[in-house]
RNA sequence: GCGAAAGUGGCGGAAUUGGCAGACGCACCAGACUUAGGAUCUGGCGGGGCAACCCGUGGGGGUUCGAGUCCCCCCUUUCGCACCA
């Protein structure tokens, strides 16, 4: 505290003046802010939420939970300005609001700070929080501290190794050898979700490998269709996140069929096994098989008899066997191999140049028996559908460019419907690549004539009874892998037994703890698989040798329940109280910026779908509307260390305060727009706050003596234009908290207040405005104030008088006939000029409108020796005279 | 390429349903006070014009008594998706 170089009250007369408005009120944020701030600390459960016998209906906010770097950064001021003031505006409102914190305290950066510093993990992370805490202390947010949640504490990661438990009995944990992304900078896996543009979600620079390794997973493709269906309820969250979602479950419907090669038996394993190694990689045959039929995915199955050639991925089973029989087709396939994966590690594939080649091979079309020639392409990819296409150039934009380009017949058998006519010959070729479904088929047997959808059903069918093919969904969702090679994560508590293989830890021995003394090296591999103290353990169920499993999980699992343990963050029998989840859920407002759409979002859903079926829960979705605030940036950029741009939160708190810097955040830009930041601004907003402080000081003695009881008889002019701006106030505010949330405008709106306050300052100096009056102008203001400078508000709380706890003082109401105005000015246009402005009657009929615009002296000159047309009137709004 | 959002003074932004464009703040200009200062207060501040007025919300058309707002075409920026068969 700095009580000792600042005077409390700071107030200094100004030397060699007498006149008392030269006393000179100064605002002195980092004195009031200090002091309040050590009062808070002192009070433990301050911002407690009740328990569910609470009378007030609950609230859960939640702002999203930092990764605790070391210091907080201006996103997070922006983030939690938002979920705070949202906070304690719904405690005014009379909610049990229940308001949390926690951190997301695994993961990779406290490894590299490892190796930096020479410091453990655990000792840099909890340093941080530390740090991080007293930053959001200093905020002044109102956090409910006793159910803080720390992800790298045993109480908490205890919980993920349960749940994994619980997945692994139920078959949605499971180990698999596949090929994962690799990021060598990590040196670690990396989920699907967490590569971006073929390169690391952490290192924009690094080109992800791929690797084969024995992985866990959890099986959220089954889910996929709950995932996607659920988006449809999500009314309250922002359409671009639902989108997102949707893009990345990528649920596509269509028929897979298969095609046989034509004089094509397998080639013999031992063969095979003796080419391994060539350019071509795979090594073993896959569901997508080698043998003599070719499974071919489309979502087009009407277009069938248009095919006019199969394209196979160039690591396809089969192509790989086609070598193997005809070395001399090896090099062309390689290099179409080699041009998808540049393209992919480049980003972007769908600008690559379309190349192929005949393999000589032929396969035949199970709907008309026709030869189709077998190709190899590099536009084809391995990982969707089934790795190999049936071309149909007349009906697809990729087909038909890569037609023309090698000569492959083009052949139409679909055409629009255009007044019932079939289009003639010569104008057919112009429409193509017709891709439309709204269409007809020709030329395609008996499904001729048909509509498209109609057709894809029966076709569908026919092939299902014919044994070549079947209706078939496709998901771009794979399944989450979990496994990481690091040390500084949740041990997955498996154990792998000489005898009995994998076997899962009892829950009696959970948690495993991660071991606190593990060097940390830049050696590929997990860390824990050089700790044999970690590492040797015995089966619990035969008792022999057995190694524990060393891969840690991916820190998005801590994240995707972390807000279920905030109801019950000290539970040591179950990860929460399955009544607290029944009260608080889901989350009335999450609160968070968009780079989470995907990841975290997804993985929280999932999650909660899971618990759900575990019977622990009974919501579907974790969270009922979320929020996602705008980027801040600075100079048009988004803040960074290497463009120099990043404003530090502990200077702006410095310079200027923190309630100043938080009003700022909201009153630069509408929360869900980017911000630019700029210093000046926060100035500004001190400013502001200077004001208010000023004016409240200089009459507030004044508000706390006044006897409340004494209504005035006959209220002056001042009065009456103060209390109208005041609710006129407390309308818009409290319609932008219930609606669109435009702080900026609120903040806006008690600078008008405010300004109309210091304008009016010699009359209520004069004494035209009763005490009464004043004490609940300046009581209004203070909790106006509140949400968005809760150290002020408590100040001038305090000062004027108020001994009721502000957190919970109820949210002024606004009065309709307080803030209706008694008379209006109307805009006189002529002919849709503006012309003149009247004042009238704020119940003034149309006819005096009429009348008053019509006698005002410009619009009199204006229309004189017109004539007058038409008079259009909008009630309140204006009058528009139309003359020629 | 597809989809979404956006484009308004020197700057951040306001105008919620078609009805006074530029609220509020910053910067700037002028003034007051003054222990000359990163304090406070007053006034000004879209462009042109002495003025009456005229012009003005990315560009071009349109609907309407009236358009930043609605419709059509185009340009730019940001974000998401992208040979997804």
């Amino acid at each position: 505290m700095s009580t000792k170089e600042q005077p409390r009250a700071a107030v200094a007369a100004t030397a060699g003046n007498a006149d008392s408005q030269a006393q000179e009120i100064r605002y002195n944020p980092a004195e009031i802010e200090a002091r309040w701030a050590e009062q808070w600390d002192a009070q433990p459960g301050l911002y407690a939420a009740e328990p569910p016998t609470s009378a007030r209906p609950k609230y859960y906010v939640l702002g999203m939970l930092p990764y605790p770097s070391g210091a907080l950064h201006m996103g997070h001021v922006r983030n939690y300005s938002i979920d705070d003031a949202l906070a304690r505006y719904m405690w005014m409102q009379g909610y049990n609001v229940l308001h949390p914190m926690g951190w997301d305290a695994f993961g990779l950066p406290a490894e590299n700070a490892a190796l930096k510093n020479n410091t453990p993990p655990k000792q840099w992370t909890l340093a941080n929080i530390a740090a991080m805490k007293r930053q959001m202390k200093r905020l002044g947010l109102a956090y409910d501290w006793d159910n803080e949640v720390t992800t790298c504490l045993p109480d908490y990661y205890r919980w993920n190794q349960w749940f994994f438990l619980r997945m692994f009995e139920r078959g949605l944990a499971y180990r698999r050898k596949s090929k994962v992304n690799w990021c060598p900078q990590c040196a670690t896996v990396l989920a699907n979700e967490q590569v971006v543009n073929g390169c690391c979600w952490r290192h924009e620079e690094q080109i992800v490998e791929q690797r084969d390794l024995e992985q866990w997973f959890l099986r959220i493709t089954s889910y996929a269709q709950e995932l996607l269906d659920d988006l449809n309820n999500l009314d309250g969250w922002p359409e671009r996140v639902r989108t997102m979602q949707r893009n990345w479950i990528g649920r596509s419907e269509g028929a897979e069929v298969k095609f046989e090669l034509e004089d094509w038996t397998s080639v013999p394993e031992d063969e095979r096994r003796a080419r391994k190694g060539t350019a071509i990689l795979p090594a073993e045959p896959t569901a997508k098989g080698s043998g003599r039929f070719i499974p071919v995915f489309t979502t087009r199955i009407d277009t069938i008899y248009g095919a006019t050639s199969i394209q196979l991925a160039p690591e396809h089973p089969v192509v790989r066997d086609m070598c193997v029989v005809n070395p001399d087709l090896e090099q062309s396939v390689a290099d179409l191999l080699d041009q998808q994966r540049k393209a992919r590690e480049a980003g972007d594939v769908g600008a690559i140049e379309k190349h192929g080649v005949f393999t000589g091979h032929y396969a035949i079309n199970p709907f008309n028996g026709e030869r189709l020639p077998v190709w190899v392409a590099n536009y084809i990819l391995l990982d969707y559908g089934t790795g190999a296409i049936m071309s149909v150039p007349a009906h697809d934009e990729r087909d038909y460019e890569f037609a023309q380009k090698y000569g492959l017949e083009i052949r139409i058998v679909v055409l629009p419907r255009r007044n019932g006519e079939a289009i003639a010959n010569g104008d057919r070729e112009s429409l193509l690549p017709y891709t439309e479904e709204d269409s007809l088929l020709i030329n395609s047997g008996e499904f001729s004539s048909l509509g498209c959808h109609e057709a894809q059903h029966a076709m569908a069918a026919y092939a299902e009874k014919h044994a070549f093919g079947k209706a078939t969904l496709t998901w771009r969702l794979k399944d989450w892998g979990i496994s990481r090679q690091r040390y500084w994560g949740t041990p997955i508590p498996m154990l792998y037994c000489e005898t009995c293989g994998i076997v899962p830890v009892p829950d009696s021995d959970l948690p495993v703890l991660l071991p606190d003394h593990v060097e940390i090296t830049q050696q590929g591999g997990s860390p824990l698989a050089r700790v044999p103290e970690f590492v040797n353990a015995s089966c619990p169920k035969c008792g022999g040798r057995a190694r524990r499993e060393t891969d840690t999980m991916d820190t998005f699992v801590d994240s995707s329940w972390y807000f279920y343990r905030y109801t019950d963050a000290r539970n040591n029998a179950a990860p929460f109280s399955s009544e607290k989840i029944a009260y608080w859920f889901p989350i009335d407002q999450y609160v968070g910026g968009v780079e989470h759409a995907i990841l975290h979002l997804i993985y929280s859903r999932f999650w909660t779908k899971v618990m759900r079926d575990l019977g622990l829960v009974s919501n579907d979705e974790p969270v009922q509307r979320l929020f996602t605030q705008g980027m801040v940036i600075k100079n048009g950029a988004k803040m960074s260390k290497s463009k120099g741009n990043v404003v530090s939160p502990d200077d702006m708190i410095a310079g200027y305060g923190a309630d100043a810097t938080r009003m700022y955040s909201l009153f630069a830009a509408p929360p869900d727009r980017d911000l630019d930041w700029q210093e000046d601004g926060v100035a500004g907003v001190s400013r502001f706050l200077g004001r208010v402080y000023r004016f409240a000081m200089k009459h507030g003695d004044r508000a706390r003596n006044a006897n409340t009881a004494a209504a005035p008889a006959a209220p002056s002019a001042t009065t009456q234009a103060l209390l109208r701006k005041l609710h006129q106030t407390i309308r818009k505010i409290s319609e932008d908290f219930a609606g669109r949330w435009h702080f900026n405008t609120c903040i806006a709106a008690i600078m008008e207040l405010v300004n109309t306050l210091t304008a009016a300052e010699s009359q209520i100096a004069a004494g035209e405005v009763p005490d009464a009056v004043l004490a609940e102008i300046l009581r209004t203001l203070t909790l106006l104030l509140a949400p968005f400078a809760p150290y002020l508000a408590f100040e001038l709380w305090q000062h004027i008088g108020q001994t009721e706890n502000l957190l919970r003082a109820p949210w002024p109401k606004f009065d309709e006939a307080l803030a209706q105005e008694d008379q209006i000015e109307i805009p006189v246009q002529i002919n849709g000029k503006l012309r003149s402005v009247v004042r009238v009657d704020a119940n003034a009929s149309e006819d005096e409108i009429r009348d008053t615009a019509l006698a005002d002296e410009k619009i009199a000159a204006a229309i004189a020796g017109k004539q007058i047309v038409r008079i259009i009137l909008v009630p309140r709004k204006l009058v528009n005279i139309v003359v020629k």
